[in-house]
DNA sequence: TATATTTAAGACAAAGATGTCTTAATTAAC
DNA sequence: GTTAATTAAGACATCTTTGTCTTAAATATA
């Protein structure tokens, strides 16, 4: 898996949240129902988004969380970085610490090139460009069945 | 993590064994002792790739596992699948299940262009090619310090 | 054949990820 | 202020991955 379950819980109910088309607060209640996800379980990976102030989050009626900034300042990589660490974006293919050009292991030179791919891809999607009107037919945040 | 503990193991293993240059069997106990990794969780990981028609092992003195066939004919993917099934090549970036072109999550169009490349790699990589002598200041398959 | 060596296989332990539950703290609304 | 609603936090349970240990099976060699 390149993702966490936890990462995949994450980025679904940031896209679920970025999509409310209202400013204010949104219930991890409704996120989680909506999205038939753990409500504690999520609610702990949220509160980490939070803590990387990717979310705001606020108690009591109408309380919930809301993005901390507009979506299109907010990338997938920020919040798979809040929720497992930058590993996916830094480590080496076969799992050896201090792989670099300068100690490379076999894989280095070609594994580099790929995973900036795959950094890129995580930078440059924002939370804007998933839940823009023209990306409309590709909303699915819930399993099927 | 793009690949678990389990895949590291056992890619670090079968590089081992492909730059061993006799053609004979080598022993799990010289290769967990070399790569430091621990000798009955890593002789599980090599019956797989056993079973996997990668390697042919045999009991007794002398004994040990080899390639089952030459090592330009090994590919990364194949090692990794063995180990860990093909979810890396296959999955959703959301986990999401039959996540495809009738039915794509918002990030199914832009990961599967990615995870192409991904894959691509782990298939045009052969155990060969990373053995190779010009690749000799490379091989280093253990971690430092 | 007897012995030593090696992988095969399974039980079990430890650690980490995932999931559930309870209580505390905060806040809106009455 | 009281109450209800909601997130925060922590204890705990379950499951998966990782790691250890013991015994069985196979095989080369003497």
């Amino acid at each position: 898996m390149v993702l966490s379950k936890s990462s995949h819980y994450a980025l679904r109910a940031a896209l679920y949240i970025a999509r409310h088309p209202e400013s204010g607060y949104v219930s991890i209640k409704e996120i989680t129902r909506e999205l038939d996800l753990s409500f504690h379980f999520t609610t702990k990976l949220l509160q980490r988004l939070t803590q990387a102030r990717l979310l705001l989050s606020c108690q009591g009626p109408k309380g919930g969380v809301r993005l901390a900034r507009p979506p299109k300042n907010i990338n997938l990589r920020q919040i798979v970085e809040a929720i497992e660490g930058p590993e996916l974006f830094t480590g080496c293919l076969l799992g050896l610490n201090q792989c670099s050009d300068d100690h490379p292991c076999p894989v280095h030179r070609s594994w580099t090139g790929v995973r900036q791919r795959v950094t890129n891809l995580f930078e440059k999607t924002t939370l804007a460009q998933l839940v823009e009107p023209s990306h409309k037919n590709k909303l699915r945040l819930t399993n099927l069945e």
